[in-house]
RNA sequence: GGCGACGUCGCCAAGUGGCAAGGCAAGGGUCUGCAAAACCCUCACCAUGGGUUCGAUUCCCAUCGUCGCCUCCA
């Protein structure tokens, strides 16, 4: 068995074969921190993060590098959006990277997205970009005005290889407005001399100025995978220019290769529409984490395909939730009795159906990464489990453990929607003891057939949360709140 | 205008050249004192029109529609 996955780059789908047999070199284009993360970044970062779970749960090494843009980043106004955020907030540049990577790591911490091995900032790599630009012209495929600097994508022939774009498309439309020094309107920049305001500054040959946006990703890229490295990942939204630019100014550099496998992700809407400041219609992450569990919003990204788009809507995902639910339910009743489960083999020979899910689950996500196909299994697989459980057979620690690692191995390590421990009230003890008491009542009620006790006291309980749930000889309870 | 993606059951969403997974919702049933949970059953001719093929939802072309990108965006 071997991993396919579609290439954008090919636009296809091949097997996946990395450099190294043993390590997997890995590149995703991080953000750029001067916001609060929203659920748009979610979306990216958790994909990914399911991505790289598999590998290595195939057993790769992966060396996974996401940086952080602190620099050179500019709105259309020609703004550094760092240094708009510091005006914003009136506090220094570096403040505001500093607070906002911090957040995005929190973010992304919570959603259980497991960190980057490194997260190169770019204004920590200013001479390494100054010498990729400094060989760029060099080889003729940059050139400076006026203590700026310009890739020029004339000279690249196989500019627009990953987007589809032609440059001679690209000059009818409307609205490419060319600037005045450019050669032609499609180069871009890769130094910027700096205005006076502008306090975000480096010295370079051509004068004080400020890495292009595109160019910190190609350096830092081929620097920590070398000159030619596996998979590079992004946004969709990103392809052209900012993909088309990485590609364009590493392969100029270096003569070799840049990134084998291209592997980009659709973009999120929210109710139907792109997020984006003006609109006002952002969600940021810390805000959907106040209405929905990390899990919940996992299960909702996963469960379309990383390379489609998807609407977040409040139905759709509370549609998500249930489902989730679903799942749930069995996998910490699971481990509710696999504490006292006995010594025996029963239910042993429910181990082969396992080993059949199991073929299936890495089925899905040996398909390019079919995390939604695999939540369809482990449904199919929920259902079994529920009828074994419910089924009155006394059942062994071995099948419970051999479950409820299918579980974990999939639902936990790969996708990260079943979490390792359930959380417990503080004081569950004195909680579950007193349900049990509760219930305990109840069940003399029901023997005495005194039935408007007993389900006074499920109704009460239940108003309360706790959800009361009888099974063949016994009760047990979940909270639903 | 150009580039790209997409249009599968009420909603969300996999998928394949040979009679279309799963979840949510809905209806019926089993279990139950009644419920809840669970389980079982029911529920799609895959946007439209052509073409290729023995055969297409799956390939090709066109049309309609939605979205993204071309300016900052994960």
């Amino acid at each position: 068995m071997s991993i396919q996955v579609y290439n954008v780059l090919t636009r296809q789908k091949e097997e996946f074969k990395p450099l190294n047999p043993d390590l997997v070199t890995m590149y995703v284009c991080g953000p750029t921190v001067y916001d609060y993360s929203h659920i748009g970044h979610a979306k990216t970062y958790v994909s990914f993060d399911v991505i790289v779970r598999y590998l290595r749960f195939s057993g790769y090494r992966v060396r996974y590098v996401q940086n952080i843009t602190d620099v050179g980043h500019l709105l259309d106004t020609g703004e550094d959006r760092i240094l708009k955020g510091a005006r914003r907030e009136r506090i220094e540049p570096m403040e505001v990277v500093e607070r906002y990577t911090r957040a995005y790591f929190a973010a992304m911490d919570a959603l259980g997205v497991t960190r980057p091995d490194i997260s190169p900032r770019a204004s920590a790599h200013i001479p390494e970009q100054i010498e990729m630009i400094r060989q760029l012209i060099e080889d003729g495929y940059a050139y400076e005005i006026d203590g700026s600097v310009y890739f020029s994508v004339e000279k690249f022939a196989d500019y627009g290889k990953l987007s589809g774009r032609r440059l001679e498309e690209e000059a009818d439309g409307a609205r490419v407005t060319a600037r005045d020094e450019k050669h032609h309107p499609a180069d871009f920049a890769l130094w910027k001399k700096a205005e006076p305001e502008h306090i975000l500054r480096w010295p370079s040959p051509w004068g004080i100025g400020f890495p292009g946006w595109h160019i910190e990703c190609s350096v830092m890229a081929t620097k920590y995978l070398g000159e030619t490295f596996d998979i590079h990942g992004g946004g969709i939204d990103n392809i052209f220019p900012h993909n088309e630019c990485e590609i364009a100014q590493a392969e100029a550099a270096t003569h070799q290769p840049f990134a084998r496998y291209w592997l980009l992700t659709g973009s999120l809407t929210l109710d139907g529409v792109k997020m984006s400041k003006s609109l006002g219609n952002v969600l940021l992450i810390q805000d959907a984490l106040k209405q929905y569990s990390p899990e919940t919003i996992r299960y909702f990204i996963l469960s379309s395909h990383y390379s489609n788009p998807i609407d977040f809507s409040q139905e759709a995902v509370e549609a998500a939730a249930k489902g989730l639910e679903r799942i749930l339910v069995p996998v910490r009743n699971i481990r509710d009795r696999l504490r006292t489960a006995p010594d025996s083999d029963g239910g042993a020979e429910f181990l082969s159906t396992l080993d059949q899910y199991r073929a299936a689950l890495v089925g899905a996500m040996d398909d390019n990464f079919n995390a939604p196909a695999a939540l369809g299994v482990l449904s199919q697989l929920t259902t079994d489990v529920n009828t074994l459980l419910n089924s009155g057979q006394v059942l062994g620690r071995k099948t419970f453990e051999a479950i409820d690692k299918l579980y974990r191995d999939f639902g936990g390590q790969v996708l990260g929607i079943i979490p390792d421990e359930f959380k417990q009230e503080s004081n569950y003890e004195v909680l579950d003891g007193l349900v049990r008491m509760l219930i305990d009542m109840r069940a003399e009620a029901r023997a005495a057939k005194d039935f408007k006790r007993s389900d006074q006291i499920r109704d009460r309980l239940a108003a309360l949360g706790v959800q009361l749930e009888d099974s063949r000889g016994s009760t047990g309870w979940r909270l639903t709140k």
